[in-house]
DNA sequence: ACGGACTTGACAACCGATTGCCATTATCTG
DNA sequence: CAGATAATGGCAATCGGTTGTCAAGTCCGT
């Protein structure tokens, strides 16, 4: 990271004209029309290459950047993406967020980032609206339910992000297959009673895992209860280690770190050891999985490259020129990071 | 390309056609002309109410949303307002950024959120971008020099998160104030030496800080020196907890918590105990303060209200209309939050 | 040198909404 | 009842680009 010090800004500052300049200024300083500025800019061959030249060097002149509102009304593309997260605050997103928010900038596109709090109403509502303010949406965590979230495709270009959809194009982070790996972590440690602590009602990512986790758990002959839904915060935390000590299991498998968090601060208030007294699994390896107390064992994926390919994904869609195919469904490889959190059952 | 179909006079339909409805759905269905559907939609009063009536009426039925963009070129504003955070994965910022979005969603503008990298150069040519496509912006924690940032202001309507700058309304989260507060702390603690682990010698709030911890330092005879400066990351913990054992000092204040929860991991990885043997005060109270190891003591604020604040004054700002007076600086009060990483002073 | 093929640049019609200006009509006043 | 005044609705220009159309200009081969 040392290339912070290059280049001490004495950056050749345009001055502070009183308005941007538009392709008429240009026109008006090259002496011609402002249809040939237009072309001269965005189909440089259909232009002499020495007006173009003269054209382009006054474009600089002028520090003349395109208006994107106008550019936007008169060819019907916006040069925005809009990209959808249930709850900003939640950690999980940020990666999720820089990985879209680069790719996009590398494509000289705009982000539009909303939060829909967690609301199918006003995830139904910002889709509508960006409909008109954005040539695509990437949507994480959909809390729509599938005819919905299908029709919204319909409409226009969409990628999911952890929800799948029949012909909605989904980068899928692929948790519920390391459910295995972390079930067999557990087994390994002595663990034979496991209860997974399932997120919302209508996520779809905590179904995949549940069932993921109890296919696994039949196989191995392993007791597996379900308890919840809670939701993915750490307040919720709470109540499911007490539901968890309640339910009388000596590992969770839980629907993610914020409510595994959570759950660790409820059970050191309760006088309860981790790991000696219960071990705790968590999902996606947030900002924090690996300082709390104790780190927590749990699930890791690349989540800013999820991001990325989310974007690249979108943009195969409004831009079919481009060569690769376009893959309607990618899927990110998760595997099991064991920290402090999980140990040796409890021998009595 | 073949002739655009779109005159077809009963191609009204009330569904989801293909494309969303104009003003000139509106009027054909009403039989009226767009300037008067136009003006029925933003200046009532100006239209018969029997029209009026017809035209809304025949918005809702075409389920009628205005063309953000096509308004933003007639009417030179965007009803978009720029957020710029340096660095979107820093915790601190989660809860500016979801006050700001609360605050512009219900005054109804949209929020374009952009990550500037940390670098003053992206931040730069960002405001340029934005002085065309959004109606003002929230700047936090700028990385430009004053002359830029004052340039930039004058040229669109800003709000400074934690940046002060002549003639820049800002709103100031008053770390400097808890300074003598985290020191009385410490002194009461036993402490006599104290470290100020510094952030990026850019970031007026560090300057702030240090300047306030200094001086309160001085009126109570207490030896604080400064070392840094250091990237508000927690790899950058690592780095500052070496320099800190190495300055021989039993305390530090640090520039925000991500730097004093690396600091945290390091010292517990060189087997130094905390607070037994170094007490650690952080900054900014962020998400994993409360549940790092130790649970960190730290300065805490209300963001998410500063996010609002912030948005309240750009708004007074563009709408000079309504009534409260548009105050220039807002400060938000601060806050010790004592935890477990400060202790008594080592006694040898 | 001449005609045809190909380039290049100008014109103008949009995109969807706003807005100044004017014509029409309705209402009111004396 | 005539004339004044206000209320109302429509035309058309405009915002900054994009793009189809066409005329003028260039270059070529024969």
């Amino acid at each position: 990271m040392s290339a912070v010090q290059r280049g001490t800004p004495m950056a050749t500052q345009p001055m502070a004209t009183g308005r941007p300049a538009t392709i008429h200024d240009i026109a008006a300083l090259c002496g011609v029309a402002a249809s040939t500025v237009s072309r001269a800019l965005a189909n440089p061959e259909r232009v002499n290459i020495r007006t173009r030249e003269r054209i382009q060097a006054a474009a600089v002149e002028l520090n003349y950047t395109p208006n994107s509102q106008a550019k936007a009304l008169s060819s019907g593309k916006t040069g925005a993406v809009g990209v959808l997260v249930p709850d900003i605050t939640n950690p999980f997103y940020f990666d999720l967020i820089r990985g879209t928010q680069l790719q996009l900038k590398a494509a000289g596109y705009t982000q539009l980032l909303v939060d829909t709090e967690e609301s199918d109403e006003v995830e139904a509502s910002t889709l509508e609206q960006l409909r008109k303010s954005a040539d695509g949406v990437v949507v994480a965590a959909s809390r729509l339910n599938d005819e919905a979230l299908a029709a919204a495709a319909a409409r226009m270009p969409m990628v999911t992000v952890n929800r799948d959809v029949d012909g909605v194009p989904a980068v899928l982070i692929d948790t519920p297959s390391a459910m295995p790996q972390a079930l067999d972590h557990l087994i390994s440690l002595g663990h034979t009673s496991v209860a997974y602590v399932s997120g919302p009602a209508v996520s779809q990512s905590s179904a995949r895992r549940w069932i993921a986790l109890s296919e696994a758990a039949e196989e191995r002959g392993v007791d597996v209860r379900r308890i919840g839904p809670f939701a993915p915060k750490t307040q919720s935390g709470a109540a499911a280690a007490d539901a968890a000590v309640h339910s009388g299991v000596t590992a969770c498998i839980v629907f993610n770190d914020l409510i595994a968090i959570g759950m660790l601060q409820r059970l050191r208030e309760r006088g309860l050891r981790v790991p000696e007294d219960m071990s705790i699994v968590g999902c996606d390896d947030i900002f924090g999985a690996d300082f709390c107390n104790p780190p927590l064992t749990t699930m890791s994926s690349p989540i800013e490259q999820a991001g990325r390919v989310a974007v690249s994904m979108l943009l195969a869609q409004l831009n079919p020129l481009a060569g690769g195919g376009n893959r309607s469904r990618s899927v990110m490889p998760t595997h099991l990071t064991v920290r402090g959190s999980t140990g040796s059952a409890p021998s009595n």
